[in-house]
RNA sequence: GCACUCGUAGCUCAGGUGGAUAGAGCGUUGGCCUCCGAAGCCAAAGGCCACUGGUUCAAGUCCAGUCGAGUGCACCA
């Protein structure tokens, strides 16, 4: 158990002696007060015995157990603050791996589902690093996670995109990215002013589509997309083919199970009549409209029935799907796909997930919530309150929304190349010597995509992003460069120390001797856990960005810090003996928290900078 | 019109389940490399946390309303 829960359950039972039962919040004291920790429970007791949280404080501080490193107490008015030990705290972090949450069950992420037509874009990028960072810390909270990204070959873009090579008679070159070129003709398509005039020709490739006769050409800018995305960082467990899941009848399975619902109807007057409409209004409130159509009265399906029948195959209400391998990704682990041809899941190794979340931007927000209300409609109430939609605010680029048709846009592949480009001219700057090395290109290569991501997730998905250069790939103030700095310093202080023959490990560490400074970089380091935790509960990875670059701060504002003198108050390899090695152990923890840290955003650390 | 999201420093943003003087970055100004990496650090300036009311011992945080911005509201996909 980490201290802070120690402390809680100290406070709690100190309450408990003078009659209360409360929650006790263990927080840290503000900069410039006393302790380390602190407690308002004092106003909380005082609430339910009654009298004056001051002197229940005073109280609480005479008679709570202090847990193991905690070396002092005192009340601070009505608030309880705990003095840490210095050496045996951070002793204790030092030598005991972090305490993760440890959660239990399987989450399905879906991420990228990008149209099947032309190249990814940058306002892609925010949801294939936001996906890919959820799945990893659900991975490292210990949950099983299992990613899919969705493939809409049976839609009106990958159709038009289709018809545009047939009816220009379009060749690939076998050079030019394929989705590069694809995305062409569905640009110059879109241009043409006899397109009205296509439509029949643009129908039948949808109808074929559907049939599933062109899939290989679909496959085709499936491929070029993993390029992009597997670039990123990113890795997919599964493809699931809209024309599979369709194909695979889940639509008719989701229906089944909702006409069994008190909720859903066939009306038989009114402006509804003759379809299967479903009743969302104990699911969502102050709709004006609370009755969704699923099936038209002609018989055919509303696209949001796919995207329920979808969602209930993933929480495991049904079978039916065929799967086989589609690709390796660059760890070499297989990407698997649906596929007519493919084997049936005899050992419901795919969806059945004890949650699910959608990674889809915020114009999906009204029907995402309805696909959520489906599964209360369903009467499943825990998976409907499982059923999460991480929902971001879309891209600009420059402050124009992103139109491929109009010219406004700038490819995923374009910015990730511009991003190591830039960083490998500012090497070449600052650092000429490093720019020569034969690992220049993979450190810029690091670097440059470490700030992408970065940019893409250090604010609140509901932010919305402005696409701009200087932003996105500014290497300095908050983002990725400046935090990937400080952990290649650590390295190499940890490289010194080595090569003059120091303990790096805690050996002959004297914990005594380390001073407060050395503290606040200890209880930086400790919160990690906490953090993915917290990232977990609201299902944003911002929280662990922002975590990153706090740990960068307290690592940098340490290593600056300077004596009343003006000298270097904490030089590791000045230090004296014992301290020195105390030190160097703290560093080597840090080191592995940023690496550890970064790796549940996807960032790699750069052998020097 | 209805719903959802948002409104914190000039700009871009952090601020667990309410708690002690509201924090960063960019930009501005001024400092710091005979000392482990200056892509760094320190300091200054910059805030009626949109507004009004409410709940509370305590509100940037919760509730209601107002104003402003964005998005979505088809037997479309």
């Amino acid at each position: 158990m980490d201290l802070k829960a120690q402390l809680k359950t100290a406070v709690e039972t100190a309450a408990q002696q003078l009659g209360a039962t409360v929650d006790a919040a263990i927080q840290e004291t503000p900069a410039g007060k006393a302790g380390d920790y602190g407690t308002p429970a004092a106003f909380l007791i005082a609430k339910t015995i009654g009298g004056n949280p001051a002197q229940i404080a005073a109280q609480l501080a005479q008679t709570v157990q202090l847990p193991q490193g905690i070396k002092k107490v005192e009340a601070a008015g009505p608030f309880l603050n705990f003095f840490v030990d210095v050496g045996a705290f951070v002793r204790g972090v030092v030598e005991k791996p972090f305490e993760m949450p440890r959660l239990s069950g399987k989450v399905v992420i879906e991420h990228t589902s990008v149209n099947p037509n032309k190249e990814l874009h940058v306002g892609h990028l925010r949801n294939v690093v936001l996906g890919d960072s959820m799945a990893r810390i659900f991975r490292a909270a210990g949950q099983t996670v299992e990613v899919q990204n969705y493939i809409d070959d049976t839609g009106r873009q990958a159709a038009e995109s289709i018809f545009a090579v047939n009816h220009y008679g379009l060749k690939w070159d076998g050079v030019q990215k394929y989705d590069h070129w694809l995305g062409e003709g569905y640009v110059r398509l879109n241009a043409d002013p006899a397109k009205p005039e296509l439509e029949p020709g643009i129908r039948e490739i949808m109808h074929r589509l559907e049939a599933g006769e062109l899939r290989a050409e679909v496959e085709k800018v499936v491929h070029a997309h993993l390029v992009t995305c597997f670039r990123l960082g990113a890795r997919y467990d599964l493809l699931a083919w809209e024309s599979d899941v369709v194909g695979s009848g889940f639509l008719g399975h989701g229906l089944n199970i909702l006409e069994g619902s008190p909720f859903t109807s066939w009306p038989t007057e009114g402006k509804f009549a003759g379809a299967f409409v479903m009743d969302v209004s104990a699911f969502m409130p102050n709709l004006e409209e609370s009755n969704v159509v699923l099936r038209r009265s002609d018989g055919t399906a509303m696209y949001v029935a796919k995207d329920v029948g979808y969602q209930f195959w993933k929480f495991g209400l049904f079978e039916g799907m065929k799967f086989k391998p589609f690709a390796t990704d660059p760890d070499g682990r297989t990407v698997w796909t649906s596929a007519p041809d493919g084997q049936p899941d005899t050992e419901g190794r795919f969806g059945h997930a004890d949650e699910v979340i959608n990674v889809i931007d915020s114009r999906q927000d009204h029907p995402q919530k309805i696909v959520r209300a489906s599964l209360g409609v369903a009467e499943q109430p825990e998976k409907e309150d499982r059923s999460i939609h991480l929902s971001y605010a879309f891209v600009t680029l420059e402050g124009q929304t992103i139109s491929g048709r109009k010219g406004v846009t700038v490819s995923a592949d374009a910015a990730m190349d511009e991003a190591q480009k830039r960083t490998l001219a500012v090497l070449a700057e600052i650092n000429p010597e490093l720019s020569q090395r034969e690992d220049a290109n993979e450190i810029a290569r690091r670097i440059g995509l470490g700030a992408i991501r970065f940019a893409m997730l250090k604010a609140e998905p509901t932010r919305k992003i402005d696409f701009r250069w200087e932003q996105a790939l500014a290497l300095n103030g908050d983002t990725a460069p400046y935090i990937q700095y400080a952990a290649v310093r650590a390295a190499s202080i940890l490289r010194k120390g080595q090569e003059a023959g120091y303990a790096i490990d805690g050996t002959g560490a004297d914990w005594d001797a380390l001073p407060d400074a050395d503290l606040t970089l200890a209880k930086q380091v400790a919160k990690l856990p906490e953090i993915v935790a917290q990232s977990v509960h609201v299902h944003s990875p911002h929280v662990v960005a922002q975590y990153a670059l706090d740990l960068a701060t307290s690592f940098n504002a340490w290593f600056n810090a300077k004596d009343k003198k003006g000298k270097p108050a904490t030089n590791v390899l000045q230090s004296e003996e014992g301290l020195r090695e105390a030190r160097l152990a703290l560093v080597a923890r840090l080191r592995q928290a940023f690496e550890e840290t970064l790796d549940l955003i996807g960032i790699e650390i750069p052998a020097a900078m």
